[in-house]
DNA sequence: AGCCAGGACAAGT
DNA sequence: ACTTGTCATGGC
């Protein structure tokens, strides 16, 4: 599979904190997303993958979120120029449509968490209750699957106190007292107000789900790297969380969540801190 | 060695 | 409603 005509480059892309299966190896980046084994490299053209058949197309042009044109999107952004520097920096960047299950665990996990732990407790949980579908490659877990393991297992893999969470999740969507696809389809208020009644999902949790998972570009999770965002580049400093809600809703609006993810990008990459 | 990690939660004002 | 201490674990 060929991508052409809007950059795009995964090594931005798989380095930003919204998915957390993929390794980079010679250049190339691989992992497995829906069930899948996915390996993408960036040409000077925009992107290739292999291998795709083509029943697949469609699912991972959905999945890198090609059909929202961002260069469209930083027009809406025009004249504040931190966003169009962190655009910018940050060329090739998109948000991934994930699954949604795999993206509520998987952010249930990174609560108070580092990155290079989160994900080898996520390859844990995939060797351990997910379906294999090749040498050393497993699919992330179904919510019957993952709803088999018992909270003393999850803790011999790390996850500490997030395995009850983890667990008790997976049992209430395994069940279908919780429904991820309906929520995918309610507004996002409503959205997130079903999500934080899941065990381990907060507000944060919440709207990194909806932004990487449910198609809610207006999303914005709030966290230290956005605090820092907005004191050190905006001038402006938040108290809590509402008022955060307040400035970052009015400052860039519907697309708030594709700023947000741009200028997290930027902030991590100069190492802004204090 | 000790602090920190893209927070959530419950108990306490 | 807002503020604070605590929560496993291992990376750095």
């Amino acid at each position: 599979m060929v991508v052409t005509g809007q950059e795009i480059d995964p090594g931005i892309i798989f380095n930003c904190g919204q998915a957390f299966r993929f390794r980079e190896n010679d250049g190339r980046f691989c992992g497995v997303a829906n069930g899948k084994y996915l390996e993408v490299w960036k040409t000077n053209e925009g992107m290739c993958a292999a291998p795709v058949c083509r029943e697949d197309r469609w699912m991972w042009e959905k999945y890198f979120d090609l059909h929202l044109d961002y260069q469209k999107v930083l027009r809406e952004f025009e004249g504040d120029e931190i966003l169009e520097k962190s655009f910018e920096e940050g060329k090739g960047m998109r948000l991934l449509n994930q699954d949604p299950f795999e993206t509520v665990i998987s952010f249930i996990i990174s609560a108070n968490n580092n990155v290079k732990r989160i994900q080898k407790i996520i390859e844990e949980i995939c060797s351990g209750y997910g379906t294999k579908i090749g040498e050393r490659l497993y699919a992330f877990p179904t919510p019957a699957q993952l709803a088999a393991a018992t909270e003393e297992q999850l803790r011999e893999i790390g996850c500490g106190y997030r395995a009850p969470y983890i667990r008790e999740t997976a049992t209430r969507v395994a069940k279908g007292e919780t429904d991820l696809n309906a929520i995918k389809e309610m507004e996002y208020s409503k959205a997130k107000e079903a999500l934080i009644r899941l065990p381990g999902v907060g507000p944060k949790v919440a709207d990194c789900i909806l932004l990487f998972s449910m198609e809610k570009k207006d999303a914005f999770p709030k966290d230290v790297w956005m605090k820092r965002v907005l004191k050190i580049l905006y001038h402006i400093e938040v108290k809590n969380e509402k008022e955060m809600t307040r400035f970052v809703r009015e400052r860039f609006g519907p697309y708030a969540g594709v700023a947000q993810q741009y200028l997290f990008y930027y902030a991590r990459k100069n190492k802004m801190i204090g």
